[in-house]
DNA sequence: TTACATTATGATACCGGTGTCACGGAGCAC
DNA sequence: GTGCTCCGTGACACCGGTATCATAATGTAA
């Protein structure tokens, strides 16, 4: 027990020591076969050790990763990619750059990401380009992805879904509503968020503090999550026996220019409401503006009711109460599932919005 | 003239249309070996056509177009990256990721590479981080960039500048300060912003305005942009004869939170300021609550002038008045330039910054 | 001891492109 | 007609990894 057989391992090393000094003295990135070559085996068996296979003996490994981690080798993504046929890549596809969740979804993407030697490629696209679906397949094909995320709201292409099937590349959709209930139903991997019983919470607080009279501006009716978050507030509205003013209602579509001309128009109503609740916070933030305008004081004049939690309901002075989509660390999941899943499809995964109380909401003093 | 040698073409041509119409029939992704066995040529001739070599007979290159075209060849950038030794991809590294100049500018960087088969892939980093260095290096080495665009504030660090001029790879960072004046004097291509020249302006306006007792919460020193734009406004306010009053300036590091402390010493001072100067827009979006907080009116009571032209200047009300800086412009041009120069360093480029006058600022009234 | 699995390892082809260099043919001077 | 350059093209090696399959080394049963 006590000699073990060392003939035949000290015929390597003591040479081996030379040559990597030999070779970091040529400061050249080593490659597989610099190490195959130090290590006195073949590339394969550097390959083997690489991508953990188990069918290498456990001094062969040793060796082998003693000599990598000498020389500082790092496998070729690009070489690896070649011969796996996929790259070490995440794409993140979405349109409608300028909104505050795309940039935390792309943090939460990176926060996912972080560590595991993928790196994440933004490609913003235009839904309404005639060539969207082929600038995507082209973007995804010719990178050979390791995975995509889509975000809201083209996830909701089903076209780009079927695409993204034909591909046969994994990936996952972040939504506001599951797909798996719709005709025909969705059987991608998806993130979906329950807005609903964020605002649903959101609508009982303000038929809490007592108003009647509530206005609404909608965000974009071509979206689930505007239906979602309506029915949402309705559901809490009703909680307390009290509803959304059918003349105090207007379409908006998320953006801060809709949101302002929208909330104009309700404030400008004879009977205008005492409560505004607005589908998103930079419709809330395009609402403090059209009140203050009017001379109006948040919240002794006005309640107002964002959604998101974006930066923006913290930078705005009252500070806004609205409903918190923890959306970085759906994409964070949605970076995690795709990277860790080998194949295998996880199940959907329900993230919950939750309401945020802060200074913009108040009794109703009429 | 008339009767062209057709001969020697024609035997080419039948023979593939039907071996086009079979080979599109597999579906598969067509290669290079494809295109070269359908147009009947070497794939070398091909790659010469893909890389616009001009030493191909125009009757060839026609032939191959033709054949990449029906097939729709498209050569991955994986293999063409291994056999160039370098990637298709440009790599975008920032710290901060939560500042609005970032998000702006990683839209610029995707303006910039749109429709270059380029792609944009983005790495946060730390720069607290003891392996900082180590991460950037790794993940510029391993991937193999095209180019490195590096954005401020870790664009001011002078070991990640030589580290990237060892490695070799074609950078450009973005900055407030020229590199060139420096000591020892940076010769990175660097996009320039002149913030001092923005801030003059802005200087000038408050001036103008009857101003006199003047606060300023300043940028975080530790970076030339705060140095430039005091010295900006500085050169504003002396035209018309005014400055910041010595006790009348605090510190702050361009977050909401340093902002906010800085307003509230600020204007609790017994002898309080008539008009606030932020070195950017997120502190003076706190300055707004500070003002708030305390029953002040903007700008009756206080003018407050920010710096960025970032979105929440339009969001806040008043709306600010603000410098703007053309940060996605810049990043625009800095992805502009990497993909275009070959090995070529253009010179600096200087970019402007200029005031915008909205609601947040207006006379002294005192 | 021999026969037969079982494991560890390597030789070679391959992923899909590009670089090097050699070669055949056209164009020109002699 | 010969010798020369110049141009277009292709054969082949190579970029840095992985897959396949054969083979050497080891273990186990007979």
């Amino acid at each position: 027990m006590a000699k073990l057989s060392f003939p035949a391992q000290t015929s390597r090393e003591p040479a081996a020591k030379d040559a990597v000094e030999d070779f970091l003295k040529r400061r050249k990135k080593a490659t597989i076969n610099d190490v195959a070559h130090l290590a006195q085996v073949s590339k394969k068996t550097v390959s083997r050790v690489i991508n953990n296979s188990p069918s290498v003996r456990e001094e062969t490994r040793d060796a082998v990763n003693d000599i990598i981690a000498r020389v500082g080798f790092r496998p070729d993504p690009q070489a690896r990619g070649l011969a796996f046929r996929r790259s070490f890549l995440l794409g993140l596809v979405y349109d409608n750059p300028n909104a505050q969740y795309i940039v935390n979804m792309q943090m939460g993407a990176l926060d996912g990401l972080r560590g595991s030697g993928t790196e994440l490629v933004v490609h913003p696209c235009d839904w309404r380009s005639a060539n969207f679906l082929e600038d995507i397949r082209n973007f995804v094909e010719s990178q050979r992805l390791a995975g995509v995320i889509i975000l809201p709201p083209i996830a909701e292409d089903r076209d780009l879904l079927a695409l993204m099937d034909q591909l046969d590349i994994p990936y996952i959709r972040i939504t506001a509503r599951s797909g798996e209930d719709a005709s025909p139903p969705i059987h991608a991997q998806q993130i979906v968020s329950r807005d609903r019983e964020g605002c649903r919470q959101a609508g009982a607080h303000v038929g809490e503090l007592g108003h009647t009279r509530i206005g609404y501006v909608s965000g974009n009716l071509a979206y689930p999550s505007a239906h979602e978050r309506r029915a949402g507030f309705d559901a809490g509205l009703a909680e307390h026996g009290v509803k959304i003013a059918p003349d105090l209602e207007v379409p908006g579509d998320y953006s801060f220019e809709s949101g302002y001309a929208g909330a104009r128009t309700l404030l400008s109503h004879a009977n205008p409401p005492t409560a505004l609740i607005c589908a998103n916070d930079e419709m809330a933030a395009a609402a403090y503006r059209a009140a203050f305008e009017k001379g109006l004081r948040i919240p002794e004049d006005l309640t107002i009711i964002g959604f998101d939690d974006a930066p923006i309901a913290t930078r705005i002075y009252p500070p806004l109460t609205t409903v918190r989509l923890p959306t970085r660390d759906m994409a964070r999941i949605a970076a995690e599932t795709l990277i860790q899943t080998e194949g295998t499809v996880k199940p959907t995964v329900i993230i919950d919005a939750a309401l945020v109380v802060r200074g913009s909401s108040g009794p109703a003093s009429r």
